[in-house]
DNA sequence: TCCCAGGCAGGGC
DNA sequence: GCCCTGCATGGG
């Protein structure tokens, strides 16, 4: 199966979305921060963090590894959480800088599984939050499966299971191309964010036809 | 007022 | 392995 048209049928319905947005000179470590801060969060409340982060000018690893932790707290306090985050943050830039002297691609250049597992021994990184560090930091060719893509794909029904089994199937039905990867997957969060809610099925979304629920419990 | 947001970790079973 | 809970602020 090959997921393509979803694809063009999702871009021309939502238009590029431009993901990952980053401010700063140092776009690698920006991300990370972002994608630790958007954990269970909207990503408004991340831009504001980000914003305190910026003014504190605390936007590098050595800065953050350095800082006092009640300094940090309060600048990521609009994502909430904001206790374990700004702990999570801390250590992670301790780490690079201890291990790497700052430098991402010390990392990133590693062989794909090695780099992964390196992330995800590290606290507060979980398989979407590595893989989309992988993909938007380190742009790697692997595609992060997030509650929004878990519903979408059930309630469209061309994929079902567990993370690393949704992940295959978007592995095998993609392009290898890190343009589609990266904007599947926030097209697919934009579809979710505005659908994939109401049941039987969502009026107005343009996969509508497709949806489980139509199909199963609507007729034309 | 209630529910959700671009999850993760730790516990129980 | 899966399911539950705590973590917490901001916006609809």
């Amino acid at each position: 199966m090959n997921q393509l048209p979803l694809y063009k049928k999702l871009l021309k319905h939502f238009g590029k979305q431009h993901w990952w947005p980053t401010t700063t000179n140092n776009p690698q470590f920006e991300i990370i921060i972002g994608a630790l801060l958007t954990q269970q969060s909207a990503w408004r409340n991340v831009e504001k963090a980000i914003e305190n982060l910026k003014k504190e000018g605390l936007l590098t690893p050595k800065a953050i590894a350095e800082t006092n932790i009640h300094k940090l707290e309060a600048c990521v306090k609009p994502t909430g959480f904001y206790k374990q985050k700004a702990r999570r943050l801390r250590k992670f830039a301790q780490y690079i800088q201890k291990q790497y002297s700052g430098n991402l691609e010390l990392i990133f250049s590693k062989p794909l599984e090695e780099a992964r597992k390196e992330l995800l021994s590290l606290e507060g990184i979980g398989a979407e939050t590595a893989d989309s560090i992988l993909l938007y930091a380190a742009e790697k060719l692997i595609f992060p499966i997030d509650a929004y893509t878990t519903r979408v794909c059930e309630r469209l029904g061309i994929a079902k299971g567990n993370y690393n089994e949704l992940q295959h199937f978007f592995h095998s039905n993609l392009p290898k191309n890190l343009e589609v990867y990266k904007e599947m997957h926030a097209l697919i969060v934009e579809l979710g964010k505005n659908y994939c809610k109401t049941k039987p099925v969502c009026p107005s979304c343009p996969l509508r036809k497709q949806c489980s629920f139509y199909t199963s419990k609507t007729k034309t």
